[in-house]
DNA sequence: ACATTCTTGGACCGATCGTTCCAAGTAGCC
DNA sequence: GGCTACTTGGAACGATCGGTCCAAGAATGT
């Protein structure tokens, strides 16, 4: 029919990661993704792929572009961890108010379903949330040695601790818990990193 | 074969809540149910119904068995929150080092899969959830007339967070955190009721 | 103009899904 | 001891799953 590529690749995988979003790897069929990406079966296998390689690009396409925003927000306070801790919770609650966007995390949906995840992707989702605690680690350590952390227990703990919380955000959303509940939440959380008090 | 029923329904129900809490309801196909309960179809589909109807029953054992002994711990320290809360985190962390016990929790499970579970059972998982929250915040309101619970914010906010906490243990114990590091990220959730700190 | 290379949509595959059905057989009742 | 009511395991069902294959056709290079 063609002869050349009839589509642009990252707006199919763009596509696909909003199937996945939805429905998470089994709740995904073939025929969402063909629908979501609008592809034919020949042009998908061909140009992704099976389904689980399919899904490990696009929980890489979700890093570098979904996950890459809430990054940004993170170290948009450098020196104030609370303001950057703060900042990502803003940025991870105003998508949540976009309704063009799918409910939740893709990572935390899959963390969820890692039981019955190929071994492959199940390494990804790991490794995908150790980056973020890794990244929150830097923010925090960055902001104890200009004294604003007073925090006396654990730093890998509480940066655990405030990814958790990050994943509490998006499993309740999917739940259907509305955003301002969630932002009761998330400065309820923020607390732990305010000995003194709002 | 047989005239009476050849199996005590509790225990097959108990079974085919292990299932669903290691797989998940969409995870868990008929036939895992059929290995796991070590019944035949027939018997399968007439005492239980379909499998949304079975899932509906092992929703409700898993709450009055599991959720129940943390509900327990949970009550066990009238007038103390932080003791109340950090009894149910103590147990909830118990439970994950039974390795007869699934790992994470079968509600949280669920409400990951709520955009592909049918109506009834999302309903369901929503009303548990909302049943923990109301049992937390009916601790933390006895607590708050005895003076212990300081916290200045939204007392609603408070019993959703520490809920949500408990989640994020089961959601990250299946995603292959340990123990202790969960037990780290609970005593760091637990500072919220502690503005004076350790 | 021709041959080659690549893309495309759909037909098609075996496997597995949840569910229904039924012959075989047992327990309880008169 | 016959009759009814019930349970049971497995056969079988249509639907759907992920994946393969292929004929048709368009772009590229010469």
């Amino acid at each position: 029919m063609t002869g050349r590529k009839q589509f642009a690749v990252d707006d199919a995988l763009d596509a696909a990661v909003r199937v996945f979003w939805e429905r998470g790897y089994d709740g995904a069929t073939v025929a969402h993704l063909l629908e979501g990406t609008g592809l034919g079966r020949g042009s998908l296998y061909a140009t992704f792929g099976d389904k689980e390689e399919l899904f490990l690009a696009c929980l890489d396409r979700y890093a570098t572009t979904v996950a890459a925003r809430l990054l940004a927000a993170l170290r948009s306070h450098p020196g104030d961890p609370r303001a950057a801790v703060g900042a990502m919770y803003t940025a991870i609650l105003a998508r949540m108010q976009d309704p063009g966007c799918p409910s939740g995390c893709l990572v935390t949906l899959s963390a969820g379903e890692c039981a019955t995840l190929p071994q492959r992707a199940r390494e990804v989702v790991q490794q995908l949330i150790a980056g973020q605690v890794r990244e929150v680690r830097g923010v925090l350590a960055e902001g104890a040695s200009c004294g604003v952390v007073p925090h006396g227990g654990d730093p890998d703990a509480l940066a655990e601790y405030l990814v958790g919380t990050a994943q509490t955000l998006a499993l309740l959303h999917r739940a259907g818990t509305d955003v301002p509940t969630l932002r009761g939440i998330a400065d309820t959380a923020l607390h732990v990193l305010h000995p003194e008090v709002p």
